[in-house]
DNA sequence: GTCTATAACTTGATAGAC
DNA sequence: GTCTATCAAGTTATAGAC
């Protein structure tokens, strides 16, 4: 009984030279195309709401084909986060390290460091019709737990050095209270980007959806002044409704 | 063939006094146990993540219940949605007469029109553990499309008032982008208070969660300035990246 | 109103021919 | 590597006894 090794077939885990042969790999495509419907689909419609039936009907392959060469439908999930939620990642961490450099040591502006983290994830997939803002959203709302844990491991080293970029740009902001901010403009982001997904702007008709550059534009400056907004701590203490009156 | 009066037993079509006989409803509680299980299971787990199983083991009754008491699913969940959601437009709208009501003809402060928004669907449900939250993060993400469509009428309805209210306290501001900075405060809010679901705080083992009220008023606050912000039409054109150096 | 039993269907996954 | 055929398990919903 050895199925264990039977799918997995492009096992790349030896740093196999890049241009070697593929595993005898005639179609150059059919996991590829698994790769691009899937994505589509979990965009669209989540990853509950997708069937691996969809996924090889949508391809163009057959039933079987998603079981071998990604094992599970779960496998084949985790593989198109890693596929488009890494370079965005990476991307996120280099600009920290460029806007970090061009501060020489002092603190980077709080912009940059929102920009850092936005743009990546709203404009990375330019030219294609954008699934990765829809792909975000699912991922972070409905994931298994084995691929939660891989997105929060990943945010992890993401967030930690952008935690500390922002505590030097900001120094007087309570440290909890920054940490809910970070999560106040992921979920801008994703909420926005998903749910109204560039498509519709909550119902109205006439006017045309607002083109992704100004959706980002707006949303770095809403994020940007949040940022940069005194502690709420002492804040007014809410105007309770009046018992009597 | 009569089967389509076969469920909707109350069936309060007509506006029948308060006080009336419930049609014979010995049981004061199977069908709200069905309610309280299902909100609390859809809130956990989701829509599609729970199944009607799930929810009459948790309410201790039996598998037909919800088809009969409810009809489908569906009808289920439209009225876990219609029960905990519409309570808290209701209070949204009614901040904001009282809001208006005090600034006299006046533009009403930004903070009042957020306050507005966020303490219904955040403050609501004091008393029991909060499940509220979690409802709305569900609904707006894995709704049926009957489901989100009761959603964004409901959402309308609020929203067109607010609108107006926050056109005339930043009349400056282009309409597009107010638009937008509310979807942004919608998807802030709902991401943290889902995902990190009063929970837990992006991994940080030691730390308590920060009290729910702490998060209410570090989001009032990060969208209030937020909102308040310039317009980001002519601002910085981002700094991209350099071909060259 | 509540239950058991079951129908009718969809799902993910696999075996085995090619 | 790709296919067809099929399985086992799980789903919603319903019929009909009580």
């Amino acid at each position: 009984m050895e199925p264990a090794g039977a799918f997995e077939p492009p096992a790349e885990t030896h740093p196999v030279p890049a241009e070697a042969h593929h595993p005898p790999d005639h179609h150059p495509d059919t996991r590829e195309r698994l790769l691009q419907a899937a994505e589509r689909l979990f965009a669209a419609r989540g990853l509950r709401g997708t069937t691996v039936r969809d996924v090889t009907r949508e391809a163009g392959t057959n039933l079987a084909a998603v079981n071998y060469h990604f094992g599970t439908k779960d496998g084949l999930a985790l593989e198109v986060f890693r596929r488009r939620i890494t370079p965005i990642n990476e991307e996120r961490l280099h600009r920290l390290r460029v806007a970090e450099e061009r501060a020489g040591g002092g603190p980077v502006p709080v912009e940059e460091l929102v920009r850092g983290l936005l743009e990546p994830a709203l404009l990375l997939d330019e030219e294609e019709d954008p699934v990765l803002p829809g792909l975000l959203s699912r991922f972070a709302h409905e994931s298994h737990p084995e691929l939660l844990e891989q997105m929060r491991a990943q945010l992890r080293e993401v967030l930690h050095p952008y935690l500390a970029a922002f505590r030097r740009s900001l120094p007087a902001l309570d440290p909890t209270e920054l940490r809910l901010r970070i999560h106040f403009l992921a979920g801008a982001m994703i909420h926005t980007v998903s749910h109204l997904g560039w498509l519709d702007l909550s119902g109205v008709p006439g006017e045309p959806p607002p083109e992704r550059r100004a959706v980002l534009e707006a949303l770095v400056r809403f994020c940007t002044d949040g940022f940069q907004a005194g502690p709420s701590g002492t804040l007014h203490p809410t105007p309770q409704r009046e018992p009597g009156a």
